[in-house]
DNA sequence: CTCGTTGTGAGAGCGCTGCTCTCGTTTCTG
DNA sequence: CAGAAACGAGAGCAGCGCTCTCACAACGAG
């Protein structure tokens, strides 16, 4: 760890330049986030940020793949509040960890959930952090159906096509659970994101008013949904 | 409607912003619409165009209109091919027309049911045509309702703040229509408007390639339980 | 220790943006 | 017909992302 002085400084400046930004993006959004601002308050001029990243996107890239992982921490640090067996309990934390992350820091969710940025393309380094989540919500369901929690149900009738992605998944991530319990979980999950996004960017406006016993009513119909196929 | 020759001339150049911004809007996207761009291809100077609209997130809201007015549409054209009494015909296809839609305009979907433009706050003039779509989908579930096609199942306990909420829908605009059923249809809607956008930003990626199937596949067994609060 | 290489910050500058203000001209209205 | 209102052009301000050049400081090799 004998680096140079001048790699340990510009480690600093880079993780000072990351800071400010993440500042900025929490204050006024994505598209308020100036790489002159950051500069200015960093008290270097523009160009000189340049050296530490080649443009404003890429900037926006380090703050996207930090605000995936903020998600895959608010899912595991809500979920792993409940006894490993309560597999439900779990679903229904880590979606309301999720939320109450994306309600603290309106933005970063925006950032990953949201509409992609200008020119839209996800550069590899965003894959691997945005999977994070998905990892912890697998190991729920996977548990769930291993310690038969989850019920799989009549099995799913996909196409071809599908069910190879489907086996891919539970080849990589998911022994043993089901096509239908991985259809059920997407679907849940999505809802969950969807509840979220409708509820964030104000589309319950003047129609639900206490959000909080809204979304926890709308987590708990998805989760018995998920464990059992039905309502409760 | 003998409206003056100005007044006339004004709502012709009115239009024209309008349909060169939406045009610019579905080929860049909300951040690329240029009020300086758009008055260049009108031939005029960029102040001219602040005698129309008084600034460029005002040019923006007739277009946010002018989308939620598309994905009403685009759900009620799809929604009417089915025969009345299908109710589960005519819910999966409402989804697919907005889908559909969703794939057609991505930039438009994004406009609506993405990240809020930056300093966010919707203007009155949104919220109305916003309703439209909910109004499509409300018809389709009363009728459900009222045909008993949608099993209204056990009634829902729900905290008498929501309650409230959801009897002031109901009075508005679906009586007779149960809490549960309404909290269905909401959780399957965002299911849908969450899976649309997990598709179109890029979030399925790698891991599912037949899209269509599996949207589809969603949809269908989101209807099911919107209907019979089960899986199939 | 010296010398050439490389990393770094400052500064100026390009073209773009949203938006404001002024100034003639055109059109409407009382 | 005269005054008021609407309109388009033009110049200008402050901000943006980004590029290029230049001087200087830190570094590695001899």
């Amino acid at each position: 760890m004998a680096a140079t002085a001048r790699a340990r400084v510009r480690a600093e400046i880079t993780d000072e330049i990351t800071a400010i930004a993440r500042r900025h993006l929490a204050e006024q959004g994505a598209s308020g986030l100036s790489l002159r601002a950051v500069a200015r308050e960093l008290g270097m001029v523009s160009s000189a940020v340049y050296r530490y990243f080649p443009s404003r996107d890429a900037l926006l890239t380090a703050l996207i793949v930090d605000a995936f992982s903020a998600v895959g921490d608010a899912a595991e640090q809500a979920e792993v509040t409940r006894p490993r067996e309560d597999v439900e309990g779990r679903w229904v934390a880590a979606a309301l960890g999720v939320r109450a992350w994306a309600r603290a820091h309106p933005h970063e969710y925006a950032l990953v959930y949201g509409t992609p940025v200008p020119g839209y393309r996800a550069p590899a380094d965003t894959i691997d952090p945005a999977q994070r989540v998905n990892l912890v919500l697998l190991r729920i369901v996977a548990d769930g159906v291993a310690s038969g929690v989850v019920e799989p149900g009549p099995p799913l009738r996909t196409p071809p096509s599908l069910a190879a992605d489907l086996a891919a998944v539970r080849a990589a991530l998911a022994p043993d659970v089901p096509d239908a319990v991985l259809c059920r979980a997407l679907l849940v999950w999505t809802q969950v994101l969807g509840g979220i996004s409708y509820e964030l960017f104000g589309h319950l406006q003047n129609g639900v008013h206490d959000l909080d016993a809204f979304f926890e009513l709308q987590v708990r119909q998805g989760a018995a949904y998920l464990l059992r196929g039905a309502a409760r």
